[in-house]
Parts: structure tokens; C-alpha cells; sequence
DNA sequence: CGTGCGATCCGCT
DNA sequence: GCGGATCGCACGT
């Protein structure tokens, strides 16, 4: 494989905000459509690389959905275009766009992408070394490639926290607000599918997309149990 | 490059 | 309680 040349700021074309009408499909169809698409906040954007699927409750066992309508999943079953961000882990967060109609529950997981504007904003928000889990220690850096390089990293990258969770990207948001860009749709012939990251049913559902051979992509991870000290 | 582990909060059973 | 849509680091190959 060639050397990979970072993609910069999406020239003008591209920066029309998606229509809602875009999210109103089932998750597994709009996923692949959104890769090349961008996020934006403030001074980042993101060019989406990767993206997982989640269906409606009772569909789908991997779904933050499946059993039902809770108070954290609530704006999951909310309209379309918004953003879903759960916490996870004890300190990561991760981003979704809620897809299908009002009242369905469902969307899909935004698991990596290339920051093509605002690098050295991203970098910054990488070393947080007053915080107990810093997504980078002190003294180390990171490449650019692996700055949305995972669905946290992603999150981080983009600034998006506990707050964002119900943000509408549809509507413009303002300059500095989020918002969801047209970009530049992927070929389909250079799209990818196969089974989800770290989910521990309904792994065999091929619901992750990605962009072949895109080296900001997130290494696969089989999801493992784990056990707790003590 | 691969595997293994600890960190650390919260929702749900 | 238990396990999680994760990540960075140490260590072995």
C-alpha cells in the first residue's frame, strides 16, 4: 500500500449540512452513506471512515435499544439527525446519529474517521493530565492518523461529551455549533462490511462499514469479557 | 504486530 | 452486583 497523504479541509463543495430526510432510514442503509460525509464542531471537522449499524428494540441484542426505551437511550427513540452519546467504560464517551423515524430507536455509531481540519485543536484535547484516565499520558504524542482513530478517540477529537448527548446536527448549529456536512460521498465499490466491534451478540451481524483501505479505520477488536480484580 | 491487563463510572438485572 | 458499542501501555514475538 502507498503512503498515505492526510486529507486537509474539504474544499467548498461538500459543506451543505445533510438533509433530517437522510436519517430517516434504517440504520444499516444510511450508515454506508454517510462514510466521506464529515462532522463538525467548532475548529474540527471529521471525515467519517467508519460506521456501525444498531437496530430498532427487539431487532437487534447488540443495540443500546433492544430491551427498550430507558432514560440513558431516550433520545434514541427521538427524532432523526440528533446526536445519541453515551458513556461508557468509566470515562469514555462515544457518538451516534439517531436513525428511523420518531418513536423507533435506533441509529448508528460513529467508530472512526480522518480529521481533515482543526488537527492541532484535536491534538490538544488528547493530553489531559489532570483528568484519572487520559486518553494520552504526558510526553507522548499522537500520530495524526489515530486522532478519531476509535469511536472515544473520535468523540474526544471532536469535543463532544455528556452535553452534546440530544444535539441536533440538521440544523445548522452555527458556525461553531455541530453539524453534519454532505462531504464527499464514498464509492460503493470501495465500501466494506463485516461484523461489529466489540459486541458480545449478534456479532455475526455484518452492520460495520468502513472505507477499504483507509489506514484512520479502527483495528478490529473481538469483544473479550472481562473480569474484575478482586 | 499480537496479546493481556488495568482504569473507573453507570445502567440495568 | 455485573458487564460494558474502549483505550493506552507493557511485554513478547
Amino acid at each position: 500500500m502507498g503512503e498515505w497523504i492526510p486529507r486537509r479541509q474539504p474544499s467548498g463543495t461538500g459543506e451543505r449540512v445533510l438533509d433530517r430526510e437522510f436519517f430517516e432510514r434504517p440504520a444499516p442503509e444510511v450508515a454506508p452513506d454517510l462514510l466521506g460525509r464529515v462532522l463538525a464542531h467548532g475548529p474540527v471537522a471529521v471525515r467519517l471512515t467508519e460506521i456501525e449499524a444498531y437496530g430498532p428494540p427487539g431487532s437487534d441484542p447488540a443495540s443500546h435499544t433492544y430491551r427498550g426505551r430507558t432514560p440513558r437511550n431516550a433520545v434514541m427513540f427521538g427524532p432523526p439527525g440528533h446526536l445519541y452519546v453515551y458513556f461508557t467504560y468509566g470515562m469514555h464517551y462515544c457518538a451516534n446519529f439517531v436513525c428511523l423515524p420518531e418513536g423507533l430507536g435506533s441509529g448508528v455509531l460513529l467508530r472512526a474517521g480522518e480529521v481533515v481540519r482543526g488537527v492541532e485543536a484535536a491534538r490538544t484535547r488528547r493530553h489531559r493530565p489532570s483528568t484519572a484516565a487520559p486518553l494520552t499520558g504526558p510526553g507522548r504524542t499522537v500520530t495524526e492518523r489515530d486522532l478519531a482513530r476509535g469511536p472515544a478517540r473520535l468523540a474526544v477529537a471532536l469535543g463532544i461529551g455528556r452535553e452534546h448527548n440530544g444535539a441536533d446536527c440538521c440544523a445548522g448549529g452555527g458556525p461553531d455549533g455541530l453539524r453534519v456536512l454532505e462531504g464527499e460521498p464514498v464509492d460503493s465499490a470501495s465500501i466494506r462490511c463485516g461484523p461489529r466491534t466489540g459486541v458480545s451478540s449478534a456479532a455475526d451481524t455484518p452492520w460495520r462499514f468502513w472505507i477499504d483501505g483507509d489506514p484512520t479505520v479502527s483495528p478490529y477488536r473481538r469483544h473479550v469479557p472481562r473480569t474484575r480484580p478482586g
